[in-house]
DNA sequence: ACAGCACTTGACTGGTCGGTCAGTTGACAC
DNA sequence: GTGTCAACTGACCGACCAGTCAAGTGCTGT
């Protein structure tokens, strides 16, 4: 069942990927969800509170994603290549409805208000560390498979996930999705050299 | 000789960088430059056309400071670690004066309003496109010296400017610049790795 | 001396912003 | 039937937004 404050959560969600916080209204937003005003403030105590919550369900979902390519029966190999495609396939897809790329809201919001807004920061903070989860997961199995050095893999984590952003920010900037696996081949490796 | 209107570019990169497009205002934008708001339009037609030329200026700034690089007579390997020492030291820098990280106008402006403002957009990519150069010419000499397989080197050089807006944003989205030169290390090992 | 013009002024405008609030609705408890 | 409360409504608020404009100001060439 899609409550009220999902619709808000994913309007949100969709609105500011498309544009931007700044340039996102909240009486668009409500009216984009069908809601009221008041209804919006019933919910969240601010437009950035709202902002939180939808990075939070972001992180989430993407988080999923990570998760269940840790747990798949891929070769560990593949599994590296396979973090590219999840934010790759939605940019492709979201390119191909509205004409341009997305980037991924976690970079997005962070580098919007990284220095202005400490809950989103923390949202955004909270949301890195979710993914870092299975991307570590993924590392240690590669290790197992005698394809990676033995790493620290926490820090490799940070790689990966650097990676991928720096990927989606090039597509972003440039409005070619295509960038987003520009960083995938030479990922392994990257981590490879790392000083264990 | 500094006129009215660098005054003004140097004020709007300041400020845009420290916050971000949306949340400064030509008001306090032009109260900070000590000028009128009029002064402002006298010199661009818009608040985005100022972005545009301190996006151009900044693009300028740093591109020399990569060719600067390119030209030293340093060891190759050492200057491709040099390019990421550029923005490390202005965030370092930043962040001691302000207390937090400001990352990068072209990364920063390419993700607030890639998808939503053309000429800024147009502006970006010809910042990237400027910063290519140098670091193209580094790849050259990495392979002159037997450092570096015969890969593209036009690629190779999206590649390194990816690796170094992947740190960037990871450093202001967690006010943190020790990020920046995360991906540093790992870059020669990942440039080696891509087909020729 | 004076015309011309780039530069500068700052009050002003119409519109939009995030957020508020008094009031309505309808489901559920007793 | 009646009380309660979360959900919802939509008109409204003061603040601020990007951008305008008529009126100077003072340097430059002649």
């Amino acid at each position: 069942m899609t409550t009220t404050r999902d619709i808000l959560i994913d309007t949100a969600t969709e609105l500011f990927l498309g544009r931007n916080f700044g340039a996102v209204g909240t009486t668009e937003l409500c009216k984009s969800a069908g809601v009221n005003k008041g209804t919006l403030y019933h919910y969240f105590p601010s437009k950035s509170d709202l902002l939180a919550a939808a990075i939070e369900r972001y992180a989430t979902s993407f988080g999923q994603a990570f998760r269940d390519i840790a747990d798949s029966d891929a070769a560990p190999e593949d599994k590296l290549r396979q973090l590219f495609d999840v934010p790759a396939r939605a940019n492709r897809d979201w390119k191909a409805r509205y004409g341009f790329a997305q980037g991924c809201l976690v970079g997005n919001m962070g580098l919007e208000l990284g220095a202005v807004d400490t809950p989103v920061r923390e949202a955004i903070k909270h949301a890195l560390t979710t993914w870092k989860a299975p991307v570590r997961d993924i590392l240690h199995q590669l290790i197992e498979a005698g394809s990676l050095a033995r790493i620290d893999c926490d820090k490799g984590a940070d790689v990966v996930i650097g990676l991928i952003q720096g990927g989606l920010l090039l597509a972003k900037a440039q409005n070619d999705p295509s960038h987003i696996t520009l960083l995938a081949p030479g990922a392994l490796a990257h981590l490879n050299s790392l000083k264990p």
